[in-house]
DNA sequence: TGTCGTCTGTCGGCTAGCCCACAGAACTCC
DNA sequence: GGAGTTCTGTGGGCTAGCCGACAGACGACA
């Protein structure tokens, strides 16, 4: 495990880049996005200190199928790929948590699907938010509506109707490039349901695997 | 590995409900969906042949998150998920085969985030018939616009509209219930990219199993 | 302190798609 | 063949959000 320290908007991989490490947030999140023929990208989903980049893509393909960007500085550490694989193929433990972990971020991204077609962007904009507020553990958001607005998949000037909606609450304050929670309960109630879906999952990710692990190896002892 | 069969429509796992078994298509289709609070339903993503239902849910946390409908009628098999379990930690094989199941299933998923966003009702109807086209193999598709609007998180009308533009065009034919693909080439122009996209990666994927299998023995002795 | 680049506020026009409703057509079942 | 159900066609009203544009405000930098 290397620390690796990139700024913010760095893109860690480019959709259909080749991949050779798999990166570890330790605090600072990561963005998964996929980016349509005509430049417009999108966020699927984010990857904060519970989970990792690249498990899945840099395995076998070796490819990232999407574009990977900071989205909030912070530590982190990269491992090549081929140790990592190793280990897995060794370990049950590594293997029920990257069943697990896979469960969990399908389930964030399966989410974000209903969430883009179906809720407003003001809804969006709690959640992205909440999420966001979450990771960064108080530190100031430092992000442009334009910013904002690619990654959402909605126009600026939508995303800057939203805020002043969240602003006129009294539910976020900002200015130029920065936005700050005021009232964390109410942006919870602002939010669609999306929000405390996913984070209830990941909460249960957290809390389970040494469980799991677990569960899982008396099930094998039993059926040997 | 038992035979089941299932009428079109019917709900193979509840979104939440426990689950025992993992299902592998072997011509028909089933569809993963996200579930509302308010009801409405949205397809993430779809499983034919190449794949499988219940790996990831039933491994651990032995419950879906999402909903899954049989889509199209067809053989299907089912098996208990402790074997394939018990299987999937002494195989190096299956490991393989699950990590890049795993992650070619995602990035369908993560395309889906992207094309339910930012591409019109015409253009992801177009997508979904393509999918299904080669999935029913040249069988009829027997669904209603109010149904394709549930699943595509649209308006039924829309739906209609959609349908009559790309009859008008000479795409497809219809009548109540049932769609038929007339000119498969303009349907593929008229398609939106994401259909490509999702189909190259599966296809890669179909293809490399053994290659990957290979390769992943080869790395692992290597290193030993 | 002035300059310059970037970000936000706002406007107007516009369109896709939502929502509801109803009528007629198609199919099913008796 | 008739009755009843379900599906599609179509209408109108309506809204969210897109799109482009521009001015003013802010902040960084020299």
């Amino acid at each position: 495990m290397t620390p690796i320290d990139l700024k913010l908007g760095t893109i860690v991989c480019e959709a259909g880049a080749p991949l050779e490490h798999a990166y570890f947030p330790e605090g600072c999140v990561l963005s998964l996005l996929t980016v349509l023929e005509n430049g417009s990208e999108i966020e699927c989903a984010n990857i904060g200190r519970e989970g990792a980049f690249g498990l899945f893509s840099a395995m076998y393909s070796r490819v990232s199928f999407n574009r990977c960007t900071v989205q909030h500085v912070g530590p982190m550490s990269r491992c090549e790929i081929e140790p990592l694989q190793v280990e897995f193929h060794k370990s049950a433990q590594m293997q029920d948590l990257f069943v697990s972990y896979s469960e969990t971020l399908m389930s964030q991204i399966m989410q974000t699907v209903a969430c883009n077609s179906l809720h407003s962007v003001e809804e969006r904009l709690c959640r992205w938010l909440l999420m966001m507020h979450d990771r960064a553990e108080g530190e100031k958001l430092t992000y442009t509506h334009e910013f904002l607005a690619r990654i959402m998949g909605a126009n600026r000037s939508s995303v800057t109707q939203a805020a002043q909606s969240l602003k006129n609450k009294s539910i976020i304050s900002y200015r130029r490039g920065l936005m700050q929670v005021s009232d964390r309960g109410k942006l919870e109630t602002t939010s669609c349901e999306c929000y405390a879906i996913v984070k209830a999952r990941f909460d249960a990710f957290l809390q389970t695997p040494s469980t799991v692990v677990q569960k899982a190896k008396s099930r094998r002892t039993e059926n040997h």
